[in-house]
DNA sequence: GATAAAGTAGACAGATCTGTATCTTTGTCA
DNA sequence: TGACAAAGATACAGATCTGTCTACTTTATC
């Protein structure tokens, strides 16, 4: 592996292992056994284990949200129904082996308390994911697209939740049944 | 305060303390100090704090559940929208000062790598309240009661996770008004 | 008032946590 | 090939974690 493919190859593990275990209950020392780096070779890129946390949250949304865009691009956009599109989106992640729930609500969870970084990107992440919703709901040419965006987001939420507690996949496609009612009734009105 | 109080005491501030900073990051150390209890006392109740956070978990769940059924019955419940009133539960939840997102999904989060107990009661109170949901949906008449409650169970946990991403408790309205239009129309059916 | 149960205080064990320091090895590039 | 920066290995510091142990005190109940 090349040099600078290290820190990136180390987000991954983090990321992985953050997912699968929770922030605090995955230690750095697990952290560096399972990228098989030094501690060293860690503090040097990341101050701090908080760094680290940070640097997984900006990759895991880029990745989301480039793997969101592109179930959306490569889906049949033949009508307008891009926002649904987004739910296949999710059922495919919520079929996968790693899913446990959304890392960012996690995240939220354990770092709640006082103001801290990694709420604060929790945040970030949730804002940009409105935002590219509310955009496909003009796309689509429905009324009040933020208002849209913001249902479909509830929906999206919801289902995510729900998917993690229950192991069932299938939330998805109850949660794009809904969203096609709403969707349909905007475009009544 | 009398022994039979100290160990209910001891769950609610242990209750108070996972739900602020996290199951992990909330150490038995802090929980008796916060109780004013002594640490051989916490242990003589319970074997581990596995053994505790369930008992947390029970009893949040127990009292969940009661305030929520309170609101919908206290609520005018003239018409047959008793599952709207469950949101009005959910914006009174969201502006106490000590919101910090559901206790179970953030427990789900930090406990949801191999099977665990704490994952398991997560579970639990889950379904129970799809089940009370169900149970309103067909008190309120409305047809496929459970298809209605899985529905209103999605927008109920949306609305969580973003009040509490987003500190903002009038997306309890939103869900609401996407709650009505839903019902709306599975009255019109 | 005696007795047994329950609580307090606090030291302690042993593990694990984040983060640092030291020294050696390795890869990169001129 | 030689210089230099990055990575490895590893011991360590100091804090904190869960859980146990001992010894003493309070409290409830008969």
């Amino acid at each position: 592996m090349k040099r600078t493919e290290k820190r990136e190859h180390l987000i991954d593990v983090a990321a992985s292992l953050f997912n699968r275990l929770g922030y605090h209950a995955a230690g750095i020392d697990l952290v560096i056994a399972e990228a098989g780096i030094a501690k060293t070779t860690l503090y040097r890129h990341f101050n701090s284990k908080e760094e680290l946390i940070v640097a997984v949250l900006k990759r895991v949304d880029a990745q989301f949200r480039d793997k969101m865009r592109a179930t959306v691009e490569s889906s049949g956009n033949n009508k307008g129904d891009k926002l649904l599109a987004t739910f296949d989106f999710l059922e495919a992640w919520f079929k996968q082996e790693n899913f446990h729930g959304c890392p960012f609500i996690s995240a939220a969870g354990e770092f709640g308390d006082q103001p801290s970084v990694v709420f604060h990107e929790a945040a970030i992440h949730k804002r940009l994911i409105v935002a590219y919703l509310e955009e496909l709901a003009r796309a689509d040419g429905l009324p009040e697209p933020r208002k849209m965006a913001e249902e479909i987001n509830l929906l999206h939420e919801g289902a995510t939740a729900v998917a993690h507690i229950t192991g069932d996949p299938t939330v998805a496609r109850k949660a794009k049944n809904v969203a096609e009612r709403l969707i349909r009734q905007a475009q009544a009105a």
